[in-house]
DNA sequence: GGGGCGCCTTCACGTCGCGGTAACGGACTG
DNA sequence: CAGTCCGTTACCGCGACGTGAAGGCGCCCC
């Protein structure tokens, strides 16, 4: 495989704490990898690409499966859960998938704890 | 669907600390998501789209709903004020929704004071 | 072959929030 | 006073979602 050569543009997503790397099929949290099988890392990949937007059920489903999703087809909840579990066993006080009921699943890195931006309201 | 091609335009509103993405189901508030139902957003994007216009309620059911409005029915009523309860839980100073008797209601944001917007990229 | 092990998918069940309606009360008008 | 308009809360059916588990398939190893 392509992996080796580190000079070209490989894409590295970096988000609260969680390094990915789609191209070399690794997701290191805390500097550690993760143990993820195929369908978990590209539900993995395609929420962090679209980090901080509302991703409905089927575009997620059609950018992990490469097709359309079936009405009652829940593959893409069972995922999300899984990666939830598996996220939050490496960092349990990060909030990583957000639901939006109606809409679909939102990836954002939310600690709950420290908070030391300057200027917080509220 | 033009939430597939990236770099297009996409219709975004910004409109006193408020930022609406119809075509992601978003909005945000002084940077952080705000979390509504699919109604909720719905007449928030018909509102914001027709900033500072009176709407009368026949025309924000009939956009939103997508059916004419029947005698008696309330439900305008009651999405705006969930949608005023949220917005002023997130921005308790900013005045978004006027009510104008007889006739409809009026999106305008009006800041009392003013509002120093920490924009925090990760 | 046969047993064990992951992984993917589907099913079932319980919970919760959304959506829509009704109802009450206040403000205002004539 | 009756009537209208609106704010607000309560209520309930139902769909959306979280969750655990079972079935099925492929793979590896003994």
């Amino acid at each position: 495989m392509e992996a080796a050569r580190a000079h070209e543009e490989i894409e590295v997503i970096r988000l609260g704490g969680l390094e990915i790397r789609p191209s070399e099929s690794l997701a290191l949290a805390a500097g550690r990898p993760l143990i993820l099988s195929v369908r978990e890392f590209g539900v993995l990949c395609a929420l962090a690409r679209r980090a901080d937007r509302i991703v409905s059920r089927e575009e997620l489903y059609r950018a992990v499966w490469n097709a359309p999703l079936r009405a009652g087809d829940r593959s893409v909840d069972v995922y999300v859960r899984k990666l939830r579990v598996k996220l939050e066993r490496v960092m349990p006080d990060g909030r990583f998938i957000h639901t939006h009921v109606g809409f679909g699943y939102r990836f954002s890195p939310e600690r709950s704890h420290v908070f030391h931006t300057s200027a917080t309201p509220r």
